[in-house]
DNA sequence: ACTAGAATTGTCAGTGACTGACACAATACC
DNA sequence: GGTATTGTGTCAGTCACTGACAATTCTAGT
């Protein structure tokens, strides 16, 4: 009895969050949520690789929307603006997405494995933006730092922004990579060099 | 028959990087690991809570050491200098263990489940980073994004390290802070404000 | 050396995630 | 209406992981 797949797929993704939130991740089983979807358990490993997928499903859809949006970012920019202009052009996702992410965010929360694969999430998109970033010239390595750098300080703004609604997410975004400037821009040791640098250790370590 | 358990632990570690280099991590059952090591597959699962930690041992003790780093960092520093001094403090522990993790990175990056933990070790030291850095005045905010950025950065340099061991693990580590210094500082479009940043995405649009 | 008690392991049975193979039903296309 | 394609059900099986209990070895006190 093959329904409209996405239909199915859907049921299933509901399912799944409505029993993780009532019994928790661990203790609901994948052939559960299939029989609440209407399935059978192997239909459920049908469509989602494994039982926490189901969860995380629409990040590639978020990726490629970032990696175009880096893309097509004024190439006059560096890479930190790049980032910028990326994350604020695709901000509107975050938007929509709200109700389903908000409850989403506590069951992950609530279970180890869920945290891992989300953490893993972030990882991909990560890679994904530094891949982005070497088609505009930088190095792999310089790539991955930046993007590292920006996914942390959009986590920062977007986190912000969930627990302070009042402000539009885009002024969080603005004032997250501020102060990831402020933070970076303050290496005083560093800035004077390696021998300064030293002194201080050495000082440190008469304390 | 129980050995030590210290030494019983180190077998298992041993076996299982053995396996998994000659067979891949998904092809090695823990039964086959335990066989190797003289024990039994319960015994395994007894010093190991899951197949995967058998490589991820020492991760603790490691943790322990930096965010006391950051501790006794002196508290006439900024958290950008406290993260880097200390890293600087314990780059040894780096040196000391390459023999032990060089092999193991090849292991972990020919398998999904292994990276998706190393991840979250890296996401946990992560999180004990900004809990130290609360201690010295930061708000949580705040310490996230910089232990993300500090995490960043110092895997930058380790992985050149790793590249390139012809210089030291130390230069490494203050070229990477060097670089994300550079890269974040150059954010001009924030630096202007927002209504720059307005009109320049506006203008990436006609184009 | 001897022995009680703690620590460690072996054995066994069981659950649940996940997979391959095959048959069956529903849909799409002609 | 027949046929290929696609989605699903069923079944058997592997493997990660756990609880319970017995057996074994180590440790301390005598």
């Amino acid at each position: 009895m093959p329904r409209n797949r996405e239909e199915v797929r859907k049921r299933l993704q509901w399912a799944a969050l409505e029993l993780f939130r009532e019994r928790g991740y661990e203790e609901t089983t994948a052939a559960e949520i299939a029989a609440k979807a209407g399935v059978t358990e192997r239909t459920f490993f049908r469509h989602f690789p494994d039982k926490r997928e189901v969860l995380f499903d629409g990040g590639a859809a978020f990726i490629e929307a970032v990696t175009e949006a880096v893309r097509d970012a004024p190439k006059t920019l560096g890479p930190w603006d790049a980032l910028f202009f990326a994350f604020d052009s695709v901000k509107q996702m975050f938007i929509e997405n709200r109700p389903f992410t908000e409850p989403r965010q506590r069951v992950i929360a609530s279970s180890q494995a869920l945290q891992e694969r989300a953490t893993d999430k972030t990882r991909a998109l990560t890679a994904a933006l530094a891949s982005a970033l070497c088609e505009r010239g930088l190095t792999v390595p310089q790539a991955n730092l930046a993007s590292q750098m920006g996914m942390a300080t959009l986590s920062h703004g977007v986190s912000a922004w969930f627990n302070d609604g009042s402000i539009d997410l885009g002024e969080h975004i603005v004032r997250a990579f501020q102060e990831a400037r402020d933070l970076s821009s303050s290496n005083l040791a560093i800035a004077k060099g390696t021998r300064r640098t030293q002194r201080i250790q050495e000082k440190a370590k008469l304390t």
